[in-house]
Order: structure tokens, then C-alpha cells, then sequence
DNA sequence: GCGGGAAAAGAAAACGATTACTTCGTCGCG
DNA sequence: CGCGACGAAGTAATCGTTTTCTTTTCCCGC
């Protein structure tokens, strides 16, 4: 910088004013400043910015997993969003541990990120302190947290198993299992809840297997529920992971889609009309999720807002053949 | 920190000492830092820190595309090493633009980012000269780039689609079509290569139409591909995303896998045992490819090496049923 | 007990920007 | 013609560390 300031013969100072726009800079000065900073190719130190202003351009997402495509669909929807915003992002997957969570939130702390978007791994969202001591603004994602300081944007999950298993007791099944998991969450907990209240509301015994919202977990417990004589005829499968574990299970075991076993999965990821057969679905609206998450972090940053919001987003039933019914159109 | 140093009694420069441990400091002031630090719940701030040592311990990832489930994979891989290395992750999605990656690349540069990893958009590797005016190493991923200056991790695409096709040839197929595309790309053009020249040894023609490494352009295409009289026996389909347009134009033209239409792919993805039929695909070695790329930018950041590498790693023939072979195992 | 030398701690100068404060100059008005 | 006010640019402080350079302290041998 002094380096530009000596060729324009100005000061740093008006080198930074000229770039920052802050304040007002003769003509002549301003114009020799910007030939400067174009002759030498002089960018400004991001670094040293950052300290001075006490504060980095930089989102921090947290996500419990980025391959698993509902929270990579996420990701590329804060990505998106974050650039367009001119803000940087630094990307954090806690492996659902709520260690890497905690060391990731005192990291984005340490580093005095502008905001935060996670998706917490744990129900009480682990390690959120450091951030709000800092006046970190956080906004949270997919997962329920009791912490009254944060947004929190979801998708109303109880309807999420509810629309699932009442279309499948619509279709005239009885025997309904639900492979769901993760009751230390609110969300497992919400869609084993719409599950087992559809069912008794419904006359029916709800039986449900852990399969830990996991692929290998859910592959195990679902080739036992067909092992077990008298089995289901008809599944719910609570997230897209468990999805390709359960039907791995099923092509294993032999059984057929829809005629020996239906199945209505949660979440809808690219491949999910293209498996054997089409799958009927509930659908997350992940990308509206998103940005409202985005949103609302925004318009924290922007100055608003004093009480925080809880964002509650409608689930859609995307029938195709998995659950035996003849889809309108697909 | 000056409040920690007061309450322990020492100076700030103590006070550092202490935490980085770069020099020796008497027992009783250690002591006396370290409980100060603790009743106070100090943390040195990251930018100050980096401001001095004139870098950030973040390590830029740019790939075109967040959401294809291949650079999924591989960020998730770098995000594991990363954080087990201490470093955070800068996650950069350039949308197969050259502008948007050139200016992540300049953000990375102005941040002074640890090191960078690129799966480049284009094959001049656009933007990469900001960091290496900064000294900053790269690593090149999954796409070659002319640039000396750069490590490289690829895999054989020549041999990805020649796999592919020798398969198809060696099940008697003779009317083989290629969904490639991206011939801007060493990777789209060496794809299309090894199709080519396998097809030629075998005396057959090659026809190939350009889906362009996308999903829409490649259900297009194949779309068309279909509607052609004495229309071919056989696809293959150049990644993972074309793979998912392609099977939504075969499904809807009613031609039926493989018996009508046999399909090799390239990439597997996890869906792809799931799909009706299950998919014979070649297989990228992402996760050792993405293992690889991190290995050699920790060498290069742990100090070593001059001359740049360039690492080819080896592809996998997975024989499912969509080529129509029984395959052994699944 | 004192001098020398090493070890440890403090003072102060960086790092590279921004910005509060000061100064300089000019212009307008009385 | 002089003074006040305002605009623009320069000076220097600041952000929170680390690290160099001094200074102090301590220990040991003579």
C-alpha cells in the first residue's frame, strides 16, 4: 500500500479512501491513486482488514455431514447465496459429533466469522456460547434447538411421517413398520411421533427399528424387520441415507417394491425416481429451507431484528410407484 | 489478553509465550497464565494471529460444482484431512465459470490462504496466478491444467471411457453411442478420445453427441439419440450427472435397460447399484484421488519438494446388470 | 561476594489496513 | 482585507498478536 501511496504521491490514508470510498477525494488525486493501484496490481490485505474492522467477511455453515445430499443441497444454496453477497464460507462437518461441532463453533469464534448457519448434531446445540458472546449472529438449521438466541428454520417433520404412513394406511396397508432413529434429536423424535400417532390413531400397532438415520444401520434393521415372520407390508424409511440402506436390504432379500413390500421414504434426492422402482417420497423444500436460513442471517448482518424467529416450512408427498399406487404423472 | 497478562502478572509477551510454547518460560508464571487464561475463558483472536504471521491456517477448496456428488465426495475427504490437520476449509463452488473461480481465486490470495485445492473450471486453470505470486501452493484436481507450477491428481479418463466401451464391444455390442461433451476439457476431451479410438480399433464408428457434463443438456440429447432410426444398442454416458439425464430420457421413451439398450457409465455414485437396472459403471477413485491431492499440498505446506507432481490414478470396471452381463457379485 | 553468562521477562516494534484527529489551504462573506 | 468555515489530505493511533531487542534476574564458579 505505501508502496501505491508513493507512486500516486498521496498518503496511505487516501489510498484507502480513494478504495473504501469513505470519504471524499480530489479528482486528480483519486484518478492518479487508482493508476497506481492498477500499475503495481496492489489488492489490500484482507487479514489486516479483517483486524482492523474486527471481523472477517466470512459464514460460517455447520453441517452434521456434507455427502449427505440433503445437506450438500444445503451447502450449494448458502454457497450461492453467501458469493452473491460478496461474503466468504467456511465449511464445517461434524461427522455428527458434538466434539468437532463445539471445536468448529469456537473456531468460527476464534476467527470472528459474521454469522453462522448450523445444523446442529446435538439437541441443545452444542458449543453455541463462544459465537454469542461475540455477538455472533447464528441462525439454526434443519434441527431444533432449545436455545432462545438463535433463528431456527425447519421443516415440520411430524408431518413429514404423518403424510408418509397415512398414505400408505390410505392404500390399504396394516402392517406399517417405521426405520427412523436418532431420538436424541428433536427431528428423530418428531418423525417417529408423527409415525406412531398416525398409526394408533389409525387402530394400528406402529413398530419401529433404529436404524440411527444411517445407511449401514438402517441396511441391518431393515433386513431383520424382513426376516421376522408376518413381516410388514409396507415401509417408512425417515431420510434419504437410510433410504439407500433400507432398499439395499430389500434388492438383498429379494423382495419386491411395491407387490411384497411398499415403501414411502423421507427427503427426495436426485436419484430417487430413478431407483427400481420410482420412489414415492416426501419431499423436504431444502432449497426454501435454505434461503430463508440465509435469509435470516442476512437481515441479522443488515442491522434488524432483535427477537429471533422460528421459520416452520411445509413437506410435500411426491407419489411415485414405491408405494404401489399408480402415480398421475411422473 | 493484556487482561489475562495483569491478572497473572506478567506481560503480554509472557502471555504468548506461554500459549505457543516457542519459549521458556518459569514454572510459577506458566502457572500462574494458564489459570488466568482459564478464569477469564481468554482465546487469542485468530486475526490478530494470522495478521502477524502473514497467513491464515485455511486451506481454499474451488470445485465447479458443490452439488455433483463426485466433488461432493471429495470435499468431504478434504474436510476430514483438513480438520484432522488443524486447518479450516474455504469452500469454493465456481459453477463451471471462469469468472466466478477467478474470483475465488483472488479471495483465497487476499486471505491468505494456507494452500489451495482446484478442480479447475477451465483448462488454463484461469485466476491461479494471484497465488502463485503469494507463494501459495496448489494442488490441480480431477482436471488437468497447463500450468508447471501446480501439482496434479487425475485419473486415466482416457481409460475411463475405453473401459467402457471395450466392455460393450466385448458383449458384442457394435452400435455404441457416447453421451460426453465439455470438449473445452482435457477431461471431456480425453473421455471422448478413448471412446473414439477404442470404437476405431474395433472397426466400428463412433457417434457421440455433447451433453455437456450436465443433466438437462445430456436428457436432451440422449432423448434424441433414441429417436433415431436403427438407433444404437449401447451408452455410454460420460459422468454422473449425464448418467441421471440420460436414464430420465430411456425411462421416459420406454426403452427398456439393457435389453433394448445396454449402459456403461462412468463415476459411481451412490445411487448407482440402486437404479433399475443396476448400473454398470467405471468407477473414479475419488476418495484416493481427493486423499492424494491433500497429501501433496500438506507435503508442499509442511516444507518439501520443488519440482510439482503429477499423480494418474487408476480406474474400476464395476459390472452390474445395465450392461446386460450377469455380473458375478453385488 | 562478585563477575560473568545464561535464562527469562519486559518493552516496543512490527504486521497492513482504517480512521480519529490535526493541519493546511481555499473560498466566501463581512 | 481579514476571519471563519469547510473540504481535503496528512499524521498517528489503533486493532491483538508475535517477536526482536533490551533489560533484569538468577545461578554458578572463582
Amino acid at each position: 500500500m505505501l508502496e501505491v501511496a508513493a507512486l500516486a504521491g498521496v498518503s496511505a490514508a487516501t489510498v484507502s479512501r480513494v478504495l473504501s470510498g469513505a470519504a471524499a477525494v480530489r479528482e486528480d488525486h483519486r484518478r492518479r491513486v487508482l493508476d497506481a493501484v492498477r500499475q503495481t496490481g496492489y489488492r489490500p490485505n484482507r487479514i489486516a482488514q479483517n483486524l482492523r474492522r474486527q471481523r472477517a467477511e466470512t459464514i460460517g455453515v455447520v453441517v452434521p455431514d456434507i455427502a449427505n445430499p440433503h445437506f450438500n443441497e444445503a451447502v450449494s444454496v448458502f454457497e450461492q447465496l453467501a458469493f452473491s453477497e460478496g461474503y466468504r464460507l467456511f465449511l464445517c462437518s461434524t461427522d455428527e459429533t458434538v466434539e468437532k461441532q463445539r471445536a468448529y463453533l469456537q473456531a468460527l469464534a476464534d476467527e470472528r466469522a459474521l454469522g453462522v448457519i448450523v445444523a446442529p448434531a446435538d439437541s441443545r446445540g452444542s458449543g453455541l456460547t463462544p459465537l454469542f458472546q461475540l455477538d455472533i449472529p447464528v441462525v439454526v438449521f434443519d434441527r431444533w434447538v432449545h436455545d432462545e438466541r438463535a433463528d431456527i428454520v425447519l421443516c415440520d417433520n411430524t408431518d413429514a411421517t404423518r403424510k408418509a404412513t397415512e398414505h400408505l394406511l390410505w392404500l390399504g396397508h396394516e402392517r406399517i413398520a417405521y426405520v427412523g432413529g436418532r431420538l436424541d434429536l428433536e427431528t428423530g423424535a418428531e418423525r417417529l411421533e408423527g409415525y406412531t400417532a398416525t398409526m394408533r390413531a389409525a387402530g394400528q400397532t406402529p413398530f419401529a427399528v433404529d436404524g440411527g438415520f444411517r445407511s449401514d444401520l438402517a441396511q441391518r434393521e431393515t433386513e431383520a424387520l424382513l426376516a421376522v415372520p408376518n413381516r410388514p407390508t409396507a415401509l417408512v424409511v425417515g431420510n434419504n441415507l437410510m433410504t439407500l440402506g433400507a432398499l439395499r436390504a430389500i434388492r438383498a432379500a429379494g423382495v419386491k417394491i411395491p407387490h411384497e413390500l411398499a415403501v414411502v421414504a423421507i427427503d427426495d434426492p436426485s436419484w430417487a425416481a430413478l431407483v427400481d422402482p420410482p420412489l414415492t417420497v416426501v419431499a423436504q423444500p431444502v432449497e426454501q429451507m435454505a434461503e430463508t436460513a440465509m435469509g435470516l442471517l442476512l437481515e441479522r448482518l443488515h442491522g434488524g431484528r432483535g427477537e429471533s424467529i422460528r421459520s416452520v416450512l411445509p413437506l410435500e408427498l411426491r407419489v411415485r410407484a414405491s408405494c404401489g399406487m399408480k402415480p398421475e404423472t411422473d
